[in-house]
DNA sequence: GATTAGGGTTAG
């Protein structure tokens, strides 16, 4: 005879055969007649010890096969034909001295399905055990009991000195007793899920014993827990790890009615919840969140980045960590609106914060804000807010992951979800966000401006700060400031950055380098004579080498004046030689013989050598008017007042840099030139002359681009950026030039 | 197979 199911265990008493009477387990005994008996029974009754209500049934063959696939823990069965022997394990297990062995092929069973709920709807016929709850006033000592209680405090799981985890908690009830419990259990997920202070539990085969004066609960063999949300008017739904469980009407009613009680308890509706935006500093806190993203300090301490979808009151602590050791989503735009809390995690800790994965939804518990400097940060500078879960288990310290359903997320869901347009920004890297964050600050507070530029902007206008994605989508012409990082610039040479420029044609070149001046000189003082002009007083001298000879040139109408040293003609010599005598002359022009006639260098050579500076002439704008020169009315001889005489259009020094800028939306190259003299604190034409000050300009590009620097390392820039168009093959060409913008001098 | 803990702050 197989297993047969009934759907319901007031059908097994019509299936007994009439020739069977039915008995109970405890009335049987050694000497009953097996063939006249059949018993009713179901696995795990509570109150099995004290009358031998239990008894081990064994079945073999095809019907222990047949019975494990039919039967549940908890189902009512009707056992026919069995045979009674002696049980071998009642001493150990105290259950019923006889065992029932279900070997024949007459035996048979009934199995009555009842329900055993996973998750709700109930099913709503089902039949087990009358399970009875103790009071919390009326336990007495050493007895194994049932109990409903409110949570008032408890820890989650954590190692036990011994071989297993423990829970420890404190319950509560209507009597208002405290009662305290400890679960111990190698396996985590058979451990109470507890989520916050209200929730409710319902323990299974508890022991009670008196310890300094009040009663303790303590699991023991055959124990189980369940637990559900305090929330009054949320589903009542069972939180167990345990596959079949026993759960009714009567638990939804416990449940409720323990719930609509605690929810007038001072001890639990005077619990106010904090925030981030609400949070103290020095505070112990519970914390809802977020988890963003996270990475490892080293093997005592793990960071997370959190939020909860609140802004704080406080700057918040930004623990920078490499791009590559964080795990998870950047927090750039969030830690920019002061929404991203770093909560430093130590310790025992650990073990749970490494199995976190970025998007779950955290409870912390006992997190401790604090308000401390960064690293690098300025005594000066007010101190950011951290936060730290330290190393044990105090006060319920710990963390733990909440299931997105979970009642308690509900708030935290619908804030985060107003920022949803944050989530947006970073997929399509739009700027528009950020408006909110670059207003100006008054508007929203200092604390959201941070002051760690490396430059500062001297524009007046106040115009809104962009991101780089928004300066890209802009139409010119524009002002508008940003704050940026240096990606790259070029050029890498930085005395390449010297440029000259002719203001009337505007063309632009590279400085000239030495050896192609060097050669310019060389043609001119070959097998030169002296050019003989009638406006100018000569003197010539042989140089070392045969055949040239060097002759400075004075013009006559000098001569008398107190300007008559300002400004000599030189010829015939060498780059070196000039760069001699020019310490000792305020202005030298080479020039070169022609014919007998005193003409100017071919301009690739400075006109004009003037200390240590060098000028130059535009090849295309300079007008040959060096045939009749005209020296006189000039008080003092400078480049300008040179160049006019000498008919050559004068080129200015210029320092051009172009930039990779580089925000969290996108890169824009900018060019650093109309500015520049104002950004390095450095005249071009001075640096043209001046190791010293071209090491300057070397040394703050280092400092705003570090070399071999990431991108965290490298300082912010907040600039003034013009945006403008240029023709370029008859297109409109769009440029960016940083602006109004100037280093900080330490 | 007994034991573990039995709430009450790290000190980064």
């Amino acid at each position: 005879m197989p297993v047969q199911k009934v759907n319901d265990s007031s059908d097994l008493d019509a299936k007994v055969p009439s020739h069977l009477q039915r008995t109970s387990i405890t009335s049987l005994t050694m000497t009953s007649e097996p063939s006249h008996r059949c018993v009713k029974t179901q696995e795990d009754p509570l109150q099995r010890t004290a009358e031998h209500t239990s008894i081990n049934v064994i079945f073999f063959g095809t019907l222990a096969k047949d019975f494990s696939q039919s039967a549940r823990q908890g189902d009512v069965v009707l056992l026919a034909d069995f045979t009674i022997k002696k049980s071998p394990s009642f001493l150990r297990d105290k259950l019923h001295p006889c065992q029932l062995e279900m070997d024949g092929k007459d035996d048979f069973v009934y199995v009555s399905v009842i329900c055993f709920v996973k998750s709700l709807p109930l099913c709503r016929n089902t039949i087990y055990a009358k399970y009875t709850y103790v009071p919390l006033n009326d336990l007495k000592p050493r007895t194994v009991v049932n109990v409903y209680g409110v949570v008032t405090f408890f820890k989650q799981p954590f190692p036990s000195k011994g071989s297993d985890y423990c829970s420890t908690l404190k319950i509560t009830d209507q009597s208002d007793f405290k009662v305290g419990c400890n679960i111990f259990s190698k396996k985590l997920e058979d451990h109470p899920i507890l989520f916050r202070v209200g929730d409710i539990i319902r323990l299974h085969r508890f022991k009670t014993d008196v310890f300094r004066d009040s009663m303790s609960l303590l699991n023991t063999f055959g124990w189980s827990t369940v637990t559900f949300d305090g929330t009054t008017d949320s589903p009542v739904v069972p939180r167990t790890s345990s596959k079949s469980f026993h759960f009714g009407e009567s638990d939804i009613r416990t449940v409720q009615e323990l719930r609509q009680w605690a929810a007038n308890q001072s001890w639990i509706s005077n619990d106010l919840k904090v925030s981030l935006s609400t949070v103290k500093p020095g505070m112990y806190f519970d914390l809802t969140c977020q988890l963003l993203a996270k990475a490892v300090m080293d093997s005592r301490c793990i960071l997370l980045k959190v939020w909860d979808g609140t802004k704080c009151k406080h700057p918040l602590l930004n623990v920078a960590v490499a791009s590559d050791a964080l795990e998870g989503e950047s927090t750039i735009v969030k830690d920019r609106m002061n929404l991203t809390a770093n909560v430093l995690v130590y310790d025992n800790h650990l073990e749970m914060a490494r199995e976190l994965k970025p998007g779950t939804f955290l409870q912390f518990y006992n997190l401790h804000a604090l308000l401390q400097r960064a690293p690098d940060q300025q005594p000066d500078q007010s101190e950011h807010l951290s936060f730290h879960l330290h190393g044990g288990t105090s006060y319920g310290r710990g963390l733990r992951s909440l299931p997105a359903e979970s009642p308690a997320l509900q708030s935290l869901k619908s804030v985060l979800e107003k920022h949803v347009d944050l989530d947006e920004y970073d997929e399509v890297n739009d700027g528009t966000l950020l408006e909110i964050w670059y207003t100006p600050p008054e508007a929203v507070g200092w604390w959201l401006l941070p002051n760690d530029e490396e430059t500062v902007r001297t524009c007046e206008h106040n115009t809104r700060r962009l991101t780089l994605a928004r300066v890209k989508r802009s139409t010119p012409p524009l002002s508008c400031h940003v704050r940026a990082r240096v990606k790259k610039y070029k050029p890498q040479q930085l005395y390449q950055c010297l440029k000259l420029f002719c203001s009337n044609c505007k063309t632009m070149e590279d400085v000239p380098d030495d050896s192609a001046v060097a050669k310019v000189f060389r043609e001119s003082a070959k097998d030169s004579q002296p050019c003989d002009e009638q406006w100018a007083a000569t003197s010539s001298a042989s140089s070392r080498e045969p055949g040239r000879t060097i002759s400075m040139h004075i013009s006559r109408d000098m001569v008398g004046e107190s300007t008559h040293m300002q400004l000599i003609f030189i010829e015939g010599t060498t780059l070196d030689e000039i760069c001699v005598l020019s310490r000792d002359y305020k202005n030298l022009v080479p020039v070169r013989s022609v014919n007998s006639r005193m003409t100017l260098m071919d301009l690739t050579a400075p006109f004009l050598f003037s200390g240590d500076k060098r000028y130059y002439g535009c090849k295309q704008c300079s007008l040959n008017t060096f045939q009749n020169p005209v020296f006189t009315g000039v008080e003092t001889w400078d480049e300008q007042a040179v160049a006019q005489a000498l008919g050559v259009q004068l080129m200015q020094y210029r320092l051009l840099i172009q930039f990779e800028l580089e925000d969290q939306t996108d890169t824009l190259e900018a060019l650093l030139w109309e500015n520049t003299e104002r950004f390095f604190h450095v005249s071009a034409v001075d640096a043209s002359g001046s190791q010293d000050l071209q090491d300057k300009i070397q040394t703050i590009m280092d400092t705003i681009q570090p070399p071999d620097s990431s991108l965290e390392e490298r300082p912010w820039l907040d600039l003034c950026l013009s945006v403008y168009t240029v023709k370029d093959d008859d297109r409109n060409k769009v440029c960016y030039q940083i602006t109004n913008t100037e280093i900080k001098e330490e």
